[in-house]
DNA sequence: ATGAAAGCGCTAACAG
DNA sequence: CTGTTAGCGCTTTCAT
């Protein structure tokens, strides 16, 4: 029995080389079930490609030792890491939560995990998370939000990394698209509040360049339907910094209607500022929406259930993590992604306070 | 020109080995930089170990390559992966978006990343999610929320990766811990409403297990203190499943009031809650304070601006993060932690609703 | 269906 | 301070 050629492994032990972690590897496993390495990692990895009874054999030997596999060495030899990187500006954020919250589950159920990185609202950051993503061979990144450097764009192009910008929708996506227009939603915003025989529009808007874009193009669309002051050319407008709080929307509220008494109308870039614009009102004492329609974006989980309940621009988060995933992971494993541009839409959701 | 020595490489393309990933390594920048790879490498991560002039050489020539490490085959080598796991329950509630997002950028400013992981509110999902964690050989891992498959907390400790366990206090810690006594929050509450008058306390809770110690703790204090109705070993409370909203919090109120009209106080197990109890209030025509007091849980971002402003317990989800990515470091880094405990405490931020 | 050999790109040891 | 050597643990390629 001892004079098996395994005799010869007694002598490795004493080699010059590096100590190893001290984990169980494939090799213990494949040790065990007395076969080779190789045929160990095809147990594992496909299945079919094995006899049934090596396969049995190998996965009693990983349950009886507990072996995980080392998904570094893994992602080094095969050059798929199984990770996704994904970019948001700052996770508090209540705005790509679900985005994120989607997107982790869809991946997960795959196998494949999720990085999460914040580019926050500082340019010099966005450089070094980039370089710490490239860093790691994700399989793929996805872009919540929006990656403003050129550079950085250049350099997610050239590591050949599939990329999925999400939240917008521009003719010229780095590589896929997942998005809706921001424009549409202003105009047809607009639309909807004209068609509600409003008079006098304004908004309360965040200052990142999405929020803008939506805000550009409510005031034209306004403007152009006569919700302002006869001969004026844009509307009436408040720029909060970003996040975007409840307290800022209380403050927009009561300068805007200090500065123009007549509005009966105001459109928020987020929930959350309409919350805070419900907020100011009631404390003044103005009805909602009688005296004043506020319009939200994103419907929130709370938008539904506040006092009145708000009407709001719905963004499918959800939806957009699963497609973005499901874009990734097709490029991954090397199917090709049927159109690498989605609009996933919107939908004004009518409740009462507008 | 062309009969340089590096005409000795076209030779070596024609072993038999495999295509490499094609992008730049460390060979190709160290070539450039006419040094050894090792010592290439020393100049990126040990800069003080080179001479000023290979230094400089090596910089130069990643400029011009636009080389990016590979950190799986870094980590592979040295079996440090930089790498950091967060689980958190749902990333949906906003409870924890503080820690993950001072977790992630106290990571990010040294070199470390963050990998997030949702255990949802099904244990099946937590194996396969840690199988996951474990296969990356994080640095480190972050709990947020508990752990409660005990099985889970085995092959953690098994596997010899750091763990913080955050948001609670234990007496037996799977190894750190960073958070705070929610018994104790509790029994505060309870004081801080008896001291001002109230008689009938009520809670409204989510069902998880924090929210239930907090609650139990709560509801024996009051009854302690005389706030409930005489003989009454409990009060009244309304238990809503996880995650709380808004409209949750409504619906307790309603029904709290309809088993129960002559409660005075309701500590909410979240903001959200405790928002949702301000919005029926506000719907049904009751004065807050002066006929029910509001104390939510979180002091997440809008509580000050509410009208009125939410009294609530503030957890400083900033300092857990950083306390929790300080540890993983420390750890990392061979350096020994001080104290593997950390109790942040709590404040009951006094506001108008109570 | 199984195995042997040869690395993936990097860094720990051990010299010089 | 710099280089040589030998792997980290896994998977690819090629052969059986």
């Amino acid at each position: 029995m001892s004079d098996k050629p395994n005799s010869v492994e007694a002598a490795t032990a004493e080699k010059k080389g590096r100590r190893r972690s001290g984990g169980i590897t494939l090799r213990d496993v494949a040790k065990l079930a007395g076969v080779a390495p190789i045929t160990a990692s095809r147990a594992l990895n496909t299945p079919n490609a094995v006899s049934p009874e090596v396969l049995q054999r190998v996965r009693a030997a990983v349950e009886r030792t507990g072996y995980v596999p080392n998904m570094l060495a893994g992602g080094l030899a095969s050059n798929k890491s199984r990770l996704v990187a994904a970019v948001v500006p700052t996770i508090a954020g209540p705005v790509f939560l679900e985005t994120v919250q989607s997107l982790t589950e869809s991946l997960a159920q795959r196998g494949y995990q999720l990085m999460l990185g914040q580019s926050g609202y500082q340019d010099s950051r966005e450089d070094a998370l980039l370089e710490a993503i490239i860093g790691r061979r994700p399989d793929g990144v996805v872009l919540t939000g929006i990656m403003r450097s050129a550079e950085g764009r250049r350099r997610l192009l050239a590591s050949g990394i599939p990329v999925v910008e999400t939240w917008d929708l521009t003719p010229t996506p780095i590589d896929m698209l997942v998005g809706f227009s921001h424009e549409k939603i202003g105009v047809e915003v607009a639309e909807y509040l004209h068609a509600r025989g409003r008079k006098r529009v304004a908004t309360i808007s965040g200052d990142d360049e999405r929020a803008a874009r939506r805000h550009k193009a409510f005031s034209r669309a306004a403007v152009k339907l006569g919700m302002c002051r006869p001969g004026e050319q844009t509307i009436p407008s408040f720029i909060v910094p970003a996040p975007t709080t409840l307290g800022s929307g209380r403050a927009g509220l009561a300068d805007l209607l200090s500065r123009h008494p007549d509005i009966d109308a105001v459109f928020c870039s987020s929930d959350l500022l309409a919350l805070g614009v419900l907020t100011e009102a009631q404390a003044k004492g103005l009805r909602v929406p009688e005296q004043v329609a506020v319009i939200g974006f994103g419907d929130l989980a709370f938008a539904k259930d506040l006092h009145p309940a708000l009407t709001t621009v719905r963004i499918d988060g959800t939806a957009i993590g699963r497609t973005a995933a499901q874009c990734i992971i097709d490029r991954a494993e090397g199917r090709t992604v049927a159109s690498p541009i989605h609009d996933v839409g919107f939908t004004i959701v009518e409740r009462a306070s507008a």
